[in-house]
DNA sequence: GGAAGCTCCTGAAAGC
DNA sequence: TGCTTTCAGGAGCTTC
């Protein structure tokens, strides 16, 4: 399931592999994978012939390759199981292939493939800033250096809702996912029904001090790969999976207290804790 | 307007 | 062996 870490182990790859290269054709073999090109797979195909592809640039779990002008870029989205693969032309196609990219140097090509598709393509206009205007509403993420701490903290404590809901909310704190939130949670203590208005500001600050930390750890060994749904450009997985503390180790010693770490169902997925560490508060601040 | 819940999707794993 | 059910979850959409 790519966040962060591995969204951004992504970007890196397109960044050696495919900025500056001009695409020779684009061919989209599922319509849903670009379900969000208003005007649908013809023209997205249309509007990438010819156009040369620029640095490649993320936001929270969201990519894009601006193009050489500007005006538009290449957005992307990974979902849950979307991979964007550097491969060689001879390479036989993956069973989900769903986007394909050649270029006109004859080289590698760049495939969209995606199991679940969750995952999309789009050609987005890009506004002053650069920013695809459909992330106008997602907020930076926490390794973004112009990440606002104080006001990241003002607005978690005004909310009326509970701190993992918080955490991933993208409008608030973009980046974080299911896995990277309950390890942020754990390593603050916190249990994740934690109302946010109970949080004291020393408290905001070690959750994103923590979340900040754990994001870091997984970015430096490649991310966190459970199976073969999360890879690098390349096709290789990360290590984090073996570095986590909660999320996955149902029924497995908490590392602080020894406390079987519990699996709670938790709004149509999971939620990893340890029922020692992690209490529920019994009321809310006045 | 904000918060909560639903839905999309595929394939592996578990249960029978 | 083969069929059915459960599970995984990001984010847009709908409902309250």
């Amino acid at each position: 399931m790519p966040e962060l870490p591995e969204v951004e182990v992504v970007r890196r790859g397109l960044a050696r592999w495919v900025s500056g290269r001009t695409v020779a054709a684009a061919e989209v073999l599922h319509p849903r994978a670009v379900r969000r090109q208003a005007a649908g797979g013809a023209d997205f195909a249309a509007r990438l012939g010819g156009v040369t592809l620029g640095e490649a640039r993320r936001r929270g779990k969201y990519l894009w390759l601006p193009f050489a002008d500007g005006t538009f870029g290449l957005l992307g989205h990974l979902g849950m199981s979307g991979q964007l693969l550097v491969q060689d032309p001879a390479t036989p196609d993956e069973t989900h292939l769903r986007v394909r990219l050649r270029f006109t140097d004859g080289g590698r090509e760049l495939r969209f493939v995606d199991q679940r598709t969750f995952g999309h393509l789009a050609v987005e206009e890009l506004d002053a800033d650069g920013l695809p205007h459909s992330l106008a509403h997602i907020a930076r993420d926490p390794l973004d250096p112009r990440f606002d701490d104080a006001g990241f903290l003002t607005a978690l404590r005004a909310k009326r809702t509970t701190v993992k809901r918080a955490l991933l909310d993208q409008s608030l704190i973009s980046g974080v996912g299911n896995i990277y939130a309950d390890e942020a949670l754990w390593r603050s203590k916190l249990h994740y029904d934690r109302p946010t208005d109970t949080l004291t500001r020393p408290l905001g600050q070690l959750l994103l001090a923590n979340a900040r930390e754990v994001m870091t750890a997984a970015l430096a060994v490649g991310g966190t790969s459970f199976d073969s749904l999360y890879v690098n450009v390349n096709g290789e997985s990360g290590y984090f999976s073996r570095s986590l503390d909660a999320y996955g180790r149902e029924g497995e010693p908490c590392y602080r207290c020894g406390t079987p770490i519990r699996r709670a169902a938790w709004m149509n997925r999971s939620s990893y804790f340890c029922p020692r560490c992690q209490r529920v508060p019994r009321q809310r601040a006045a």
